[in-house]
DNA sequence: ACCACGACCTGCACGC
DNA sequence: TGCGTGCAGGTCGTGG
């Protein structure tokens, strides 16, 4: 389900909710995600939430004790309730605050964590690894030049790597190398630095567009309000092979990448 | 040090 | 209608 813009969206719908409230119980009904929910989760009851941030695709519940870290994975989705109803099928896990609301943790894939960290956060080994935020000044192209610098693989497999640059999945990937003109499979080493520029440009302006839009909801993603996002409608090639490309006309091609499906156009993208 | 690939799961669309 | 297959928005850990 959700790529940067994804959980940025979810991230700016609880966080009213969430910033200055008090987490009264959590419930773990299923601990089985990527890694066990670890018991220690129940330290959460008591404390107040100081902030909800987002770094990469993780989301950071802050408190003077800890930090609750949750990734939604591939299917995962946050609601805050109130009243809450009854749980149903994959809803994992809830923080139940003492204004009565419930943020409700549902992913059928369970491919996504819940990780309380009660030490300092640079220390986590999921976060300190991580490349630079791509809506940052700190994902640039003197930054990426470097990091692609004598790579050969392709430059869609380097976008998506979280050491290179954060939170750009195989949607964004996609579109941003159309909107970009470049090939998927072009060798990092050998795109130019003028091309690089446009790059840099062309994610943050897709990323920024997407999280306006409210996301892009392809079969289950909706906001903490259960609204879903509306960007899909501005999709150029992901889930359009064979379909024309908006900007020559010419049938969109489809290939595998590093396993994940991959669309362009041979004619626009060099 | 790099990189490709399998693995983790459920649900859905499709073809027979 | 039912069954098998393949595919899906992520990313860690492995083995080469």
């Amino acid at each position: 389900m959700p790529e940067l813009p994804e959980v940025e969206v979810t991230r700016q719908g609880i966080s009213p909710h969430l910033t200055g409230a008090v987490v009264q119980q959590v419930v773990v009904r299923n601990p089985k995600l990527r890694w066990p929910i670890d018991p220690s989760i129940s330290h959460m009851e008591g404390q107040t939430i100081r902030t909800v941030t987002r770094r990469a695709k993780y989301l950071l519940l802050d408190t003077a004790a800890g930090t609750l870290i949750l990734h939604l994975g591939m299917s995962g989705s946050l609601r805050v309730l109130n009243p809450a109803p009854a749980p149903a099928k994959h809803d994992h896990l809830d923080l139940v605050l003492s204004s009565g609301a419930v943020l409700r943790l549902n992913d059928p894939r369970r491919f996504g964590a819940a990780i309380w960290w009660s030490l300092p956060l640079d220390g986590q080994p999921l976060l300190n690894q991580l490349g630079p935020e791509p809506l940052t000044d700190d994902f640039n192209v003197a930054q990426l030049q470097q990091a692609l610098k004598g790579k050969s693989r392709a430059i869609k497999l380097a976008l998506m790597d979280n050491k290179i640059v954060v939170g750009v999945g195989n949607i964004y990937a996609n579109e941003a190398l159309f909107s970009a003109g470049i090939h998927p499979k072009c060798s990092c080493g050998s795109v130019s630095k003028a091309r690089l520029v446009r790059l840099v440009e062309e994610v943050k302006l897709v990323l920024a567009r997407a999280i306006e839009q409210g996301g892009t909801t392809l079969k289950d993603f909706t906001n903490a309000d259960g609204k879903p996002g509306y960007f899909v409608q501005q999709l150029h090639v992901y889930g359009r092979g064979g379909e024309p490309c908006t900007g020559c006309g010419s049938a969109l091609q489809e290939i595998k990448l590093g396993q994940r499906a991959t669309v362009f156009c041979g004619k626009c993208q060099r």
